[in-house]
DNA sequence: CTGAAAGCGCTAACAT
DNA sequence: ATGTTAGCGCTTTCAG
């Protein structure tokens, strides 16, 4: 029937106590006899009770939702993010709200906060990749974690996987296999985890005694689309790359694609690494060789921070790095003769298209 | 300075009004003078006052939120129609708050939607794959709107695209290629608009006077993994399809790899055609011709209809379907010679793996 | 056109 | 161990 929604008042008036005894048992606070306490359980539990959680928060109390704001939902990167987050949470006993701040309307950045504050008690950022935002962030009067984008100001505590030691993970890797031209496809440096991984890649070819080529860096957006292109271009140079590092694995599966239209086999031909191990690089054919980031991990190490800090116990501002792992599977060889390569090349230059 | 947020009775007190007068003017309500209103909203924006939405909502009135309550973040699916939900919400001065029901905890479909009631005026529901969600869903009093998925007892409003139509489509394009072993690949029948699929390549094949050939109807699970191992399997069969119509496409990745893991090329000696027309769909290699789902639009229709039901426009429940497109790309093309086929498929099959 | 009072559901801060 | 009072920020009455 359309009877409303029980409220406390309810549960306190059938358990025959005080609205606040009822909030203290369901609570679980002290100062409520055991008695008592199992007795409003079972009440609230018998009539579906569910803490109003907009007045929790309206009447100053925390009221156990982290907000989560991503600038896109589209990357199994964000999404995988948030899955842990969430689980985490809620081992907390905590809720999950998120919000997505589209790249069109970054507009409004103060409102969105605002509304994510009157709502959570904590915020979950995940990179949006201009600093702007970190300036609204400052201003919001919230516990905030930012995963992987360590602001230049240091302002926030940031968990984040070690995409330096990452890089040198993939690209030594791809020289034990014998590669000497290893291709970096970056993507721009208005994320500074993307530029750690460019530069772990330079060291790791410096390390190496490899010379450095500038013609072998190039950079993309991180999509699909834009590293095929990119990739494109790296493989009709004069003397491309046998190796391709890309910044992530969406611009390594552009660069597979980009290689195979090029005529190339991968990995015979060609070595593709990518970074972030995204269910996706798993299931891919073939399946891709990545650095993995544990995405559970950061999430669950965020979430726990937050929470910390929204319990008061004020773990000032630290950055948490994780350590990345390097996950070898069908799209990394060894080289292949440099020969074949050519032939290959060739072929499939003439044809045009 | 650590002021805190600006609240109504501060616009009130500067703009030496009441509350309600302030209110009414912040609003756009009748019953105050241009004067008033104008000045307020000034003083309103000069300190930056966001309005509460917990504290609206708890008062009763709505608050221009709509939920969205999803089982999963990481198919494209539900981040494009997340993505058009926030578009069209936003042109109508809402917002979007996301809950994400993770199949995990499928174990409190009460408390969620208990939680998401709190928080907004109406529920958009991308349905999880079981129809218990439906019943819990009707006992939250609160406008809902169900996404591609008519609920069996017609309880809500629903929008989803032509799937039974544009299965036509995708088939009718195969026949008119040149195929007539075509198979599909489906993905389990508890979602209704998969099973609408189905029914539309039965029903071309029946109309072109292609036999029903049961051993090319398969199934899998939407994702691209099953479907490349489902799909090896159709490939591996006595008299294999020359075409693969899939139930998404995800499937059709799958079984893209699939058929390149048997030395097939796409689409020369198999073609592939999807469902969805997911951003990847395009950049795919070979670009997949799919049939797609208008997603903005679909999203759109279904925000407004929310927004409907809010304003009390009660339009009852009526269902919504939005017609689909073939798009055709490069994952389709005319049979190949069935000699050439042949002849990939013996010599992948002789090496084995 | 404007304002005063009361309350949404809950929880701190004081009582008892 | 339990109850009372007051108030979070806003809005709906109902009065001027």
């Amino acid at each position: 029937m359309t009877k409303e929604n029980p409220t406390l008042a309810d549960v306190a008036r059938l358990a025959g106590v005080s609205q606040m005894t009822a909030s203290r048992a369901l609570n679980g606070r002290s100062g409520v006899s055991r008695e008592t306490r199992d007795e409003v359980l079972r009440i609230a539990s018998d009539i579906g009770y569910v803490v109003n959680r907009t007045a929790q928060k309206l009447s100053g109390r925390r009221n156990g939702i982290i907000g989560i704001i991503t600038p896109t939902l589209d990357t199994q990167f964000s999404s995988e993010l948030i899955l842990g987050a969430g689980r985490a949470a809620r081992a907390a006993g905590c809720e999950v709200l998120i919000y997505t701040m589209s790249d069109e309307d970054r507009r409004m950045h103060h409102d969105v906060l605002g509304l994510v504050r009157q709502f959570s008690d904590a915020l979950l950022a995940i990179l949006p990749r201009d600093s702007l935002w970190l300036d609204s962030l400052a201003k919001a009067k919230l516990p905030v974690v930012v995963i992987d984008q360590r602001g230049t100001m240091h302002r926030f505590p940031s968990v984040s996987v070690d995409n330096y030691g990452g890089a040198l993970l993939a690209v030594e890797h791809l020289i034990e296999l014998g590669h000497t031209r290893i291709a970096f496809l970056g993507g721009g440096d208005s994320i500074e985890g993307v530029r750690d991984r460019q530069r772990g890649y330079v060291d790791a070819l410096a390390r190496h005694g490899l010379p450095h080529a500038p013609e072998l860096i190039a950079s993309g957006d991180l999509s699909q689309m834009t590293a095929f292109e990119v990739a494109s271009r790296l493989i009709n140079l004069a003397d491309p790359p046998t190796a391709i590092f890309t910044a992530n694995d969406q611009s390594a599966f552009g660069a597979i694609a980009a290689a195979r239209e090029a005529g190339l086999r991968v990995p015979d031909d060609m070595s593709v690494v990518g970074f972030d191990d995204i269910p996706m690089a798993e299931q891919f054919h073939p399946a891709l060789t990545t650095v993995r980031q544990p995405f559970q991990q950061m999430a669950s190490s965020a979430v726990n921070t937050l929470l910390a800090q929204v319990a008061g116990n004020d773990a000032s501002v630290q950055r948490v790095t994780f350590a990345a792992e390097l996950v070898v599977r069908d799209s990394s060889g060894t080289v292949t003769s440099v020969r074949r390569r050519s032939a290959a090349l060739q072929k499939a230059r003439k044809p045009g298209r």
